[in-house]
DNA sequence: GTCTATAAACGGATAGAC
DNA sequence: GTCTATCCGTTTATAGAC
């Protein structure tokens, strides 16, 4: 292999490239970004691009590699609270926390998920993993909480954080991901390790 | 104007184009769809696609009609049912019965939306529109169930479809819809006219 | 009103100089 | 390893014949 993963000192031009695609394929979408957009975002010549990456979707490859990334980081920090309680609430207080960004493009995650399962390439299964992750840790959770129908309170969670993101951008109103999300805490809060409620 | 809204008999070629390009728009999505694609699909020469629209956006702007019309068809087809649990419930069961397509391309108003809003044209409004039209109407049913917090239970019931469309669409599997739609319908149930069991 | 041929623009990808 | 110039396919859109 021709370049090192993680250089010592500042972000390789790779890994610039490679989070310069995260965002802007985040702010306008697969289809309509071109390759100049996310060379001019990492401050690289447009033709340089093709010394990293070989195809546009090598990059937006590497980008799902960045949110996946970013995604490990996150749940490492979650998994040093001390209740399943504390973990979920503090993963719907970081949603929380973002609801003008996602106001603006939607959730980074969902929205190319969306994007990615109309095309051919096979990316829409690494879109698909990383969903996945995101899934079964909630679903450990839910299990830790004493709960036996813990997937599909995963599922529900998840499902619940995706819709409000789209209505969010949709709307364009931060408002609603605010309000849902301490909708949200009520209902983890209400589920003790007894009853079903729905 | 030159083209009347409904001719007696069979759809015009302008209506053939608008239902064409719901539907591959929906299977496609709008990025990768060409004005090829729904000439084909609604059988029409290419060029001759100016005709009637303009625009590619224009062709996106009827084919989001195309939808709300299909919108308020069915509210009117719910409206006829005796009590708004009754009303809800058959919308959930029509979002079941679609479990098969939306595994497939996902729910048609959700994706368009997501997508449009990485755009620059204005047609993301169009689609907002739609969407809360569809707000409103399940506000309405739970302000009947004498529900305060009745805004709130419609953008969640809206947003928990609108999130597993996009779960049951990256993972391909209509099991999720049919899972979350019990579950929403057992929670329609709890919701007496009493407590605020989020 | 209907359709064909073609222009005009754009964007992904490559060749090759430095 | 870095960058410029350019090719080539695709797609939107138009001109104009029928």
């Amino acid at each position: 292999m021709t370049h090192s993963k993680t250089s010592g000192k500042a972000a390789s031009k790779r890994e610039r490239l490679a989070n310069a695609a995260a965002q802007v394929l985040h702010e306008q979408g697969v289809a309509t970004t071109t390759l100049a957009d996310i060379a001019r975002a990492a401050d690289v010549p447009v033709g340089n691009v093709y010394y990293y990456f070989k195809t546009k979707d090598q990059l937006v490859e590497a980008a799902i590699d960045a949110h996946a990334q970013h995604l490990r980081q996150l749940i490492s920090v979650l998994d040093a609270l001390p209740t399943p309680q504390d973990r979920l609430k503090a993963l719907l207080g970081g949603w929380v926390e973002q609801r003008e960004v996602t106001a603006r493009y939607g959730c980074p995650t969902g929205t190319l998920a969306s994007e990615l399962d109309k095309r051919a390439d096979g990316l829409d299964a690494n879109i698909a993993e990383v969903m996945r992750v995101l899934l079964d840790w909630a679903e450990a959770q839910f299990r830790a909480m004493g709960r036996a129908d813990a997937r599909e309170l995963a599922v529900a969670l998840i499902a619940a954080y995706q819709g409000i993101s789209l209505l969010t951008n949709t709307f364009r109103d931060p408002g609603l991901m605010a309000s849902e999300g301490r909708r949200l805490e009520r209902w983890i809060d209400s589920l003790g390790s007894a009853a079903s409620s729905a």
